[in-house]
DNA sequence: CTGTTAGCGCCTTCAA
DNA sequence: TTGAAGGCGCTAACAG
């Protein structure tokens, strides 16, 4: 069924060499053969064993990516653009999901690199200098995006820092002076690598600090929804709830219009990713947008030159952009 | 860096073969050298490289996923649970998506093919009795979920043509006399595979059969939200909107919404998938809700089970259920 | 210009 | 119980 080199060479009446050299137009061969090949093996329906090839080449054109999960929209777009990416360059992509689990993780770190993949891009959930040097030491390069693992590891995303600081200047220039900030994944500190969420933390340090009359509270239970409603209850005046992700913010949406609790009228709701179903909810939320498709494009674009042996910066910011809607 | 068994071979001064025979526990070897060289390979930290492997047992313990594209929240939620089935049962997966491009289909199923994939799961945008052939002809067994190919090709979906009649009949029970069945894919009928949207519109029209005094209008407009509301101020009474898909009501309840057409009190709206972003509008959208997961788990275990030879059905329906919420 | 040879790393059969 | 040899399909270096 699957027809092989060696086939084309006996039929041919050549050795395999010369069919290589056919195939792959290289020089030293006489026109006539090298046509005659061909149009066997076109006849034929010759396609290379990608296999042999790649454990003859050492090259696979093969990348891993892993995420936590695919529930939040904004990692669904990001691979698509990333796949994207990597077909245009010629390659085929493994999509391994870690469900946010230190252990899997590793296993399929190895397992992709048992499969001698030629990058690995990732989320991590994994931190610590352990960890670092298992992806140093890794025989593909990695490019790491969402959370950041250490300086030398390249890392594409946006200023979470920065981003957060110009929402809460964003949300003080509208007037508020009291703010319930909600990010549940901070209560991880320690246990999980939370790059982005602490990066979003410093932001609101930095603006607070900078704003000396905005009153802050920092929301990190689990179940946050209740415990938003107990900080609206014990705030004077009315506070803008910011929340470092969209989802947080459609739940508590949710709650308020259940409980009645008018937004704007008695709470802003600032949300962070401007994911679509912003689009579709009452009031459309405000919130912070940022290009995903292009960190996906740019992680494989990066990752690819980097397997292809060009230097890459070990940081690429995407610019982000607040967006003023009614909800604040 | 890569150690490869013959080094430990070497240091363990025995041939390739017995190493193997320790490594994979086979009979016939001394318990003494088993464990030498057991402990050897685990000091060095060996990994069997996977290509050799793979090449010389003609398996690759590889998957791969064809999609349309992951903006759908449906397919991204399918392939989580694939994808989870998969590694449960020691398979990666390459996830490529088609963005419902025919050509860009084909060269995928190739070039998986190629790599040797063990089997394929996809949604095909490609039909006909050549693409069937294509498929049945392939190394690789495959499964089929969202468009059907043929008969003899495994399908996992839902009765999609019951759930529609059964939608159509809810609607009727609530009082509603017209219709307005919202499916832009139809318009596409002869140039893609549209298998579910056909049977959910000969579901629509066995239901209609069935009830004498239920008037339709199909929308099939690549732009059907403009359609949408010139059916609608040319029906008299109040219609239901029923649409084929999720992601259609919800546009349409946006549209609605800036014209103040009143939901359900001008117009009811019923969509189809339970997407999540449902939760979040208001009014709460009714839908047919059904277990994505369990169709992205079983495709995932049918395959399995077809790649280690067992005999698996042509057709597995996963059931379904009406969802009434206050939009109708 | 073309054939020969030697591997890539692993597995499997057949001898010893 | 172990070694030796051949091969999976392809590539590459060296002869001829």
């Amino acid at each position: 069924m699957k027809v092989t080199s060696k086939q084309i060479a006996e039929i041919c009446g050549v050795t395999r060499g010369t069919v290589d050299r056919a195939l792959h137009n290289r020089p030293g061969i006489h026109a006539a053969t090298r046509d005659k090949i061909l149009k066997v093996a076109a006849e034929l329906g010759y396609r290379p064993h990608f296999l042999a090839q790649s454990l003859v080449k050492g090259r696979t054109k093969t990348l891993g990516v892993i995420l936590f999960d695919i529930h939040n929209r904004i990692f669904a777009q990001l691979y698509h653009s990333f796949e994207a990416e990597a077909r245009r360059r010629g390659y085929v992509v493994y999509l391994v999901l870690s469900n946010k689990d230190k252990e899997l993780e590793i296993q399929y770190i190895n397992s992709l690199l048992d499969r001698q993949v030629d990058g690995i891009a990732i989320t991590p959930v994994n931190f610590g200098t352990e960890f670092a040097s298992l992806l140093a030491k890794a025989q593909a390069p990695v490019v790491t995006f969402g959370n950041r693992v250490s300086a030398d590891i390249p890392f594409v995303w946006i200023d979470d820092r920065q981003a957060i600081a110009e929402s809460v200047r964003h949300i003080y220039a509208k007037g508020y002076r009291s703010l319930i900030y909600v990010s549940p994944p901070l209560r991880l500190k320690g246990k999980q690598n939370i790059g982005t969420p602490e990066q979003r933390h410093l932001g609101l340090l930095d603006a607070c600090g900078e704003l000396g009359d905005l009153r802050a509270t920092v929301v990190t239970d689990r179940d946050f929804v209740p415990a938003v409603v107990r900080a609206l209850e014990e705030t004077e005046g009315k506070p803008a709830v910011l929340c470092s992700s969209d989802v947080y913010a459609l739940e508590i949406v949710r709650e308020f219009k259940q409980r009645n609790i008018r937004v704007p009228g008695q709470a802003g709701v600032m949300g962070f990713d401007n994911i679509d179903t912003l689009q579709y909810v009452d009031p459309p939320l405000a919130t912070v947008d940022y290009n995903v498709d292009e960190i996906g494009r740019l992680a494989a674009e990066l990752l690819i030159r980097r397997i292809e042996g060009q230097v890459i910066p070990p940081r690429t910011n995407v610019p982000h952009r607040i967006v003023d809607r009614e909800s604040l």
